[in-house]
DNA sequence: TACTGTACCGAACTATTTGTTTTATATTTT
DNA sequence: AAAATATAAAACAAATAGTTCGGTACAGTA
């Protein structure tokens, strides 16, 4: 890709995602981004068709990277392995550490754009490495859901209070509230 | 209030809601609102100051109704007397039988700025009837956010698959994977 | 270095939308 | 019946989205 490409892109997200950080997303004009970004109005046109497109992308990005790296070689989602070692824990780890602004993007006014990417990405990540499981009569998708809800919530809840607890603690706290229900063993990918 | 105020906001409101299940929030102008709510433009802005007030008070007459219905004189969260008798069953048989088109708003495109107002609801709801919790040395405002978090989460999962399973059924589920986390003793409330 | 392609800028433009104002009409309330 | 007020209709200004086009500057390549 051409180095001007890269450049206004890379300038566009910056802009808006700083912007997402102050205000809501239905509240932002192509005016304020392309100011922002310091970039004329039929560059950005250029490369997003509309301003949801630029959202959908800049998601993509964002939770794309997250994701993969959380899902590469895991064992499974409650690893008795490494101590930290859940794809949970390691989820929040990155989102603690920051890869990008996706923790102060949580928990902006346009939380729930971001939480609805997360849910999908979460899902598609827990379907693919999901354990058998124990739950008793409860449905497998009734599980699922439950567990990648409480996950997102849980996440929020974080976000919003500024990260206080760190990932493996809070990762402790997920297991102990959601393992027993599951049917897994608790307490045991800890140190 | 005079009757033609009454007449007038029911049919904006009536409009709104049925646009609602079919577009996104965002792409939803005043001039489709006022053409199927047939009412003058002037008369839209002597009501509302702007869509976002319509939004509020649509939530706030919606769910006001629902929690106030289920706030009252319920014994506890997860009630030993009446057999569907929780609070949780109580919202789930208000949102199947439904009011209004609250279920249907649920799983629209705007779903996400509905889940926030039930979220915050429900949260003052669980806060003002919390029970004497003995979940171990997890934080009691974790428990409060997991717990009102996987319910709003178990209710969009529902109602976006058409509401198959019965309102006692779902509380079961709910029971069996809140419960035992939270230090209670799951299974008595129910036949 | 010189050439070629293309990304960018800026300005102008149309169409849509928001929110306001005004006047006349219809309906409710007293 | 009279007074008060809610509504309709139309015109209006301002902001915004998205498009078009000609000129300029920069990148990749020989």
């Amino acid at each position: 890709m051409d180095r001007r490409q890269r450049r206004t892109r890379a300038a566009i997200f910056s802009a808006f995602s700083s912007l997402l950080e102050r205000q809501s997303y239905g509240s932002i004009t192509v005016q304020q981004i392309i100011d922002r970004a310091d970039v004329g109005r039929s560059t950005f046109y250029a490369h997003f068709g509309t301003k949801e497109d630029l959202l959908r992308e800049l998601c993509g990005e964002l939770f794309g990277h997250v994701m993969s790296s959380a899902a590469g070689g895991e064992p499974g989602l409650y690893s008795r392995e490494a101590a930290p070692g859940s794809v949970f824990c390691h989820l929040l780890q990155h989102l603690k550490n920051g890869d990008g602004c996706v923790a102060r993007l949580l928990c902006s006014e346009s939380s729930g754009i971001f939480l609805s990417y997360f849910r999908d990405q979460l899902e598609r990540l827990v379907r693919g490495s999901f354990p058998p499981l124990s739950g008793g009569e409860l449905p497998e998708g009734f599980l699922i859901n439950h567990l990648c809800g409480s996950f997102v919530e849980m996440a929020l809840w974080w976000a919003k209070r500024g990260m206080p607890e760190s990932p493996e603690q809070l990762s402790r706290y997920f297991e102990a509230v959601t393992a027993p229900a599951l049917g897994w063993q608790a307490g045991q990918g800890q140190s």
